[in-house]
DNA sequence: ACAGTAAGCGGACTAGTGGTCCGTTTCGAC
DNA sequence: GTCGAAACGGACCACTAGTCCGCTTACTGT
């Protein structure tokens, strides 16, 4: 890989990181505007991420796998954790979760974080309806659910959250493993 | 209300209903096309309905009301006609829910949903979390989830429906005022 | 050091979109 | 039948994602 494809890249990338960071709706960051931000031309963006949604896509793996670099074990933690992540990321979730048809789940983020918490659903309760519960769980987290009740201070979403995992989970398991961040 | 604006109206709902239902992506259908396909100019789609959304939302609502004219009193029943709906009416679906930043929530035909939701949920546990645990029932059956397991047969959605409705509720609770579509 | 070459660049250009505007037509009240 | 307002329609606008190709630049072998 030649030293300015790198260089480009990065700046794209973080020029398309601010960008969507400082903008309120998704559709207000253009093409032109990463390509002007970063310094480079259009067709140096799009040859490197092949279309907006590839941009998208990279941009936010960058960031979630930095996040989510170590899962916890313990199911509300994780999805917690991921409440907060897209809270802090709004935009740019939003904007990965709205693109094109179906994309939302081939991710290569959403499948980590579902293979995960399928297994820790597992642990708790068996196999049987994990991955979709699993699925279930994450839909309770999308962008813009979290986006519509961060609006609406009448609905609490963590002791939502809680209770969703207590249910699904039983008591017991729901507090299995918890991590030091919010100690039971 | 003049006449002609009534058959146009009529005349733009049925054709955009049409290519909605023919189109396998929400943005192959064009407002163009809607027009083109109702017979009228572009200009009175835009007078009738405000804009794109508008529309999407109006259409959505028009065959919601009509599909959802009376609820099911049991909460599995309520998510699997949803569910069934969404698969019916895909492409419309995905639309409604794609289009604008946090929109798939401001609509009367999910507030009734969720209202409704919410009640039988408090009937069967309580008040507490109502609201948020009916948002995350709704979630599970959000149309590009529905769109992405379809596809996937490895997870068998009825199934984890039941599993998932019977976690939240308990299982007396579950299956307490269900339809004869399903009997016990 | 330098020449050769392929990889990479960039911005003018295209095709197509949602949405507007206003001269023209049509409805329906009187 | 007349007339004013309501509604029409399609040319038009602004803007977007994505392409294309002549030009530049970074590496490679000698």
């Amino acid at each position: 890989m030649r030293a300015d494809k790198a260089r480009n890249r990065d700046a794209v990338l973080a020029a398309a990181g601010r960008l969507f960071a400082e903008a309120t709706d998704p559709d207000q960051v253009s093409m032109d505007a990463v390509a002007a931000a970063a310094g480079v031309g259009k067709g140096t963006v799009f040859r490197g991420f092949g279309d907006r949604h590839g941009l998208i896509r990279e941009l936010y793996d960058d960031y979630a796998t930095r996040e989510f670099r170590t899962l916890p074990d313990n199911v509300l933690d994780v999805l917690t954790r991921t409440w907060d992540f897209k809270r802090t990321h709004r935009v740019l979730t939003l904007a990965l979760e709205r693109e094109g048809f179906t994309s939302p789940y081939r991710n290569d983020s959403y499948d980590r974080l579902h293979a995960h918490l399928t297994e820790l659903v597992t642990r708790a309760r068996g196999p049987r309806n994990a991955g979709f519960l699993a699925h279930a769980l994450l839909a309770a987290v999308r962008s813009d659910l979290v986006e519509y009740l961060r609006e609406r201070p009448g609905v609490d979403p963590r002791e939502g959250l809680r209770d969703l995992v207590v249910s699904i989970l039983g008591p017991e398991s729901a507090y299995q493993g918890r991590g030091d961040e919010n100690p039971r």
